[in-house]
This record gives C-alpha cells, structure tokens and sequence, in this order.
RNA sequence: UCCGGCGUAGCUCAAUUGGCAGAGCGGGUGGCUGUUAACCACUAGGCUGUAGGUUCGAGUCCUACCGCCGGAGCCA
C-alpha cells in the first residue's frame, strides 16, 4: 500500500440536486465547495482488504431496489458490482432522499462501511453513512429487461456496461496479455506491419481501397509478408494488428475489422509451426482459466471443455479430415476447402482443437511451401476450435526459394513488381520459415462460449455497421 | 450477391377467421425495514417501417421499396 493511499482528506467538488417542480425533471448544478472525506477510495473488487473498514467507492447505479425504510444500491465501479444498504434510521434525512434521485447509471461516491455477508455475490456489502451524487442519468435506454440485438448494437457504447459484454471484454483483454505474454516470455521481437499496403498481399480476398495521395492503397488483410521480413532480421518475430476484409460477409464467424496476432519464426517447418501454435493455444486458454474464472461463471461457460486444452493437440491429414466427413455422411468434394459446416463435423470428433495440415496446394495462397514428397499438398495448416466455433488459426511453412516463388506469383497473375521486396527475401540468406496468425474475436468467442464475434470486440465493424 | 425470416408504445413482445391496438419492463405518483430482473396500487405513453392496392372495414391479404436478423459463398 502506498502513502497516497493512506492520505486521509481528499478536496472534492459536490453537486446539489435540486427538482424542477414545473417540468418533473432534475437539474444538476455544481456548487464551488469543499467536503472532507474521511474514508479512502478503494475499488470494490479489493472489498476483502478492507472488511469492517470504512471506505469510498466511486462508480455508477447499475440497480436499485426498495423495500420502505431500506433502500438498496447496486453499484459498479468497473471492477465489480456491490450491495450497498441505506437504513433510514442510520443516515441523514438528505443522505436517504439522494436514494430517490438515482436512477440506473448515474454516476455517484458512496462512502459507508464494508461488512461481510454470505447473501452478498461479492460476500461483501457497504453500509452507507454517506452519499454523493456526481451526475443523474436520464432516461437510461438499456433497462434491466431483454432487448433485441439491433438495439443492444445501436447501443453498444452503453451496452458494454452490462455484465455479460463486461465479462466477455475482460476476457479478451486476457486473452490478448496472455498472448503478447506467451511471444514474449520466449524471446519473440514485436514488429508491426503496416495497415496501409500498395498491393492486394494474396490477390484472393476483397480489400478495402483508400485514396493515398492519389494512388490507391488497401487497408491490410495480414501482417504477414511483412513479419517475415522482420523474421529474416530477428529470428523470431510477432505483430499484432488490426487486419480488414471487405468480403461481404454475413455470419457469426465474421467482422470486416478483426484483429490478428502472427508469430513467424526463421528455421521453423510444419512441425516445428504446429507445435508452436498448440503451445500457444494452450497456454491462452490455461491463463483465462486460471484468471477469469469469475468473468467464466457469469458468461455460464462450461469450463470442463476448456480443462483440458493442453498439448498434444489432434492433428491430422487433409486426406484423413475428408475420410471423417466421409464417415459421418457429408458429401465432399475431394480437393475443397472445407466450409463451416464440414468445420463443425470436423472439431466434433475431438474434445481439443484439432490442426488439420498438407491441404490441396490449389486452394492455398501462393506463397505456402510444397510438401517435397507430395507436390500436391502445401505444407499448410488450419487449427479448428471446438464446439463449431471454426477455424482460429492458419499458418504454413513458407516458400524459400526464390525461382519457385516467382514461378507462384506468375501462376497467381500478381503483380511481379510489388512483391520484388518479399522475392529480396528469398535473394539474401533464405532460410525455411514457417508461422501463423490467430484470430482474437474468434478465439474469445470460443473461450467465453459467445456465438456471435460481434460480441467479443469492443465496437464491431461489420458488413451492416459502423455505428457507434 | 443468393436463400430464408422479421419490422406494432422508449424496450421486449401479444392481437383468434380481415372486425374497438394490448401486456410486461422502463418513466411518473403513492405504499412497504433484507431486496436479488424485488413487490403492490394508480398513471402517462401509438402515423402498426415507407408508398400504393384489394375490401363496408387492413397490424393482419397483395405489390414494390427501405431497414434489420439468420444462413450460404469467402475467410481468421
């Protein structure tokens, strides 16, 4: 504990409420003035230090209820939710006409003293002496009822309040240290990529063109070619960044703004990459296990599925994958990719995330390596979720030699000129290489057990939406 | 882009065969000393997405358009 912790008399504006008789509604003024305030500001979450002591939160009404002379305050401060109880007979007349005022999501300081109680979801309550009102909030549309999602999404600034979209956020925020962690802690170089890029990087997906100075530039659909530069540099080497795809899209599964995090490491191969992105899958979902449990509990996720997300994972073939669908009666077309459908059927054969590696060479991009021994098969891989929640990773061991890769780029029709920077890297000291990118909003939706990815990123971008 | 579904009070939804447009929540007023989406009583609140059409009569049937939702393809 710090000594600014411990300095007892803080100088804090107060407000004074007053009701405007004549049109019913509330009118906020501040008054230039002074109050001591004894007690010290803590969070509620570190509520077990502070037993029998008497504190200030700082926060928001999330609810209230009544019952006469005792009235109850749910309020959050971002930290957690907590009961405070105004006894009548216990504050000042004023103090218990201010509990008339609130309404859900102004934002107040109630000071009072934390008791421990088995009925309280925290275990603890404040027994309030005193309260101050910072702002009363009108007519706060998002009410403690249900709404539709359009209106949740409308509302989305408010809406990641509530504690479903709070938990979920704290999540991903786990989930994104955990992973810069996981690079981290093994010596792994953070090297962003651009956003803005010249050229359409694999001349597959669908960009979105801006105006650069009068030449066109595309928002970036992948850190990727840039990270292998940086690779050739550090050896090992991560970014992690926003990626756009102007696909028209309309699925669960898909945003046009996500985020992505690639790992490329110099000397790696397909083995060598699958073992890395299991490791990395592991360790993501042991350290939200380890630190969200309660953020789990709220979104009612069973974790028994995610217990045991730890290495080996399952890998398999492309031919075995086809050979699983073929069991469970799907008609595929050998030589596809698969769909979300064949995903699903797929990761429900095992109770892990299962790679499924060596796919058909025509249906990946140009710049993944052949398998020597199976020209056929690129030396790629796909990680696949449980639960149906598709594909989370795609990585592959990347062409090194400079006259086959020219040879991909003139098979692909790109721009020969614009990759003579990525063909450099082939030129001087080329080395096997291999690395991946996983996607953040479909893995937090996996972890958290959310259907929609548009929930597991603060503001979503999709298709129909960049509204707020 | 294609296939399917839905647009009714601030929000979530009802409305029988085409026959007076309703409820809960939220808002307002009052009551209640342990409430857990508190409860009880009273109260205000409507261009039924838009434009046409059928009909004595349309929230309901028909046509077009707009918006949204779900799925497909593409992908992380």
């Amino acid at each position: 504990m710090s000594c600014l912790d411990l300095i007892p008399c803080l100088y804090l504006f107060f407000k004074e409420i007053c009701l405007d008789k004549r049109n019913g509604r509330f009118r906020v003024g501040i008054i230039k003035g002074r109050k001591e305030l004894m007690a010290e500001i803590i969070r509620i979450s570190e509520s077990p230090k502070h037993e029998n002591q008497e504190v200030t939160i700082q926060g928001w009404l999330y609810n209230k209820r009544f019952s006469g002379k005792v009235r109850f305050l749910l309020v959050r401060d971002g930290s957690a939710i907590i009961q405070c109880v105004v006894v009548k007979s216990e504050v000042s007349e004023d103090t218990f006409e201010k509990t008339d005022l609130l309404t859900q999501e102004s934002s107040l300081k109630v000071t009072g003293v934390l008791v421990a109680d088995k009925r309280a979801p925290i275990g603890y309550e404040l027994h309030v002496k005193e309260i101050e009102i910072v702002q009363i909030a009108q007519d706060y549309p998002i009410t403690p009822k249900e709404h539709g999602i359009d209106f949740l999404m409308d509302h989305r600034h408010l809406w990641i309040r509530s504690k479903r979209q709070h938990a979920i956020l704290n999540v991903r925020h786990e989930v994104i240290r955990a992973a810069r962690d996981f690079f981290n802690d093994r010596d792994f170089v953070l090297i962003d990529s651009p956003i803005f890029t010249p050229n359409a990087a694999e001349g597959t997906t669908t960009l979105f063109q801006t105006d650069y100075f009068g030449s066109p530039a595309y928002l970036t659909q992948s850190g990727q070619l840039y990270a292998e530069a940086a690779c050739m540099s550090f050896g090992r080497v991560y970014c992690f960044g926003p990626t756009f795809r102007a696909e028209k899209s309309k699925t669960r599964r898909h945003l046009t703004e996500f985020w992505m995090i690639e790992p490329e490491v110099a000397f790696f191969d397909l083995q060598d990459d699958m073992q890395l992105a299991e490791e990395f899958v592991s360790h993501i979902v042991q350290t939200v296990l380890k630190k969200r449990r309660a953020e789990l509990e709220t979104l009612e996720r069973d974790t028994s599925k995610l217990e045991n997300v730890v290495p080996p994972f399952p890998k398999i073939h492309y031919n075995e994958a086809v050979e699983i669908l073929k069991k469970n009666g799907v008609d595929f077309p050998y030589g596809d990719d698969f769909g979300g459908a064949d995903e699903t059927v797929l990761s429900a054969q095992f109770d892990k995330p299962v790679i499924v590696h060596h796919y058909p060479a025509e249906i990946k991009a140009f710049y993944m390596k052949r398998d020597p021994d199976e020209p056929q098969f690129a030396l790629a891989m796909d990680m696949l979720a449980p639960e149906g929640y598709g594909e989370i990773i795609g990585g592959s061991q990347r062409e090194d030699d400079y006259d086959t890769l020219l040879k991909r780029i003139r098979e692909h029709n790109l721009d020969e000129e614009a990759f003579r920077w990525y063909l450099d890297l082939r030129r001087y000291g080329s080395v096997p290489h291999s690395g991946f990118g996983l996607g953040i909003e479909r893995t937090v939706a996996w972890i958290t057990g959310t259907k929609h990815v548009r929930e597991t990123i603060p503001f979503p971008r999709l298709m129909q939406r960049i509204y707020p």
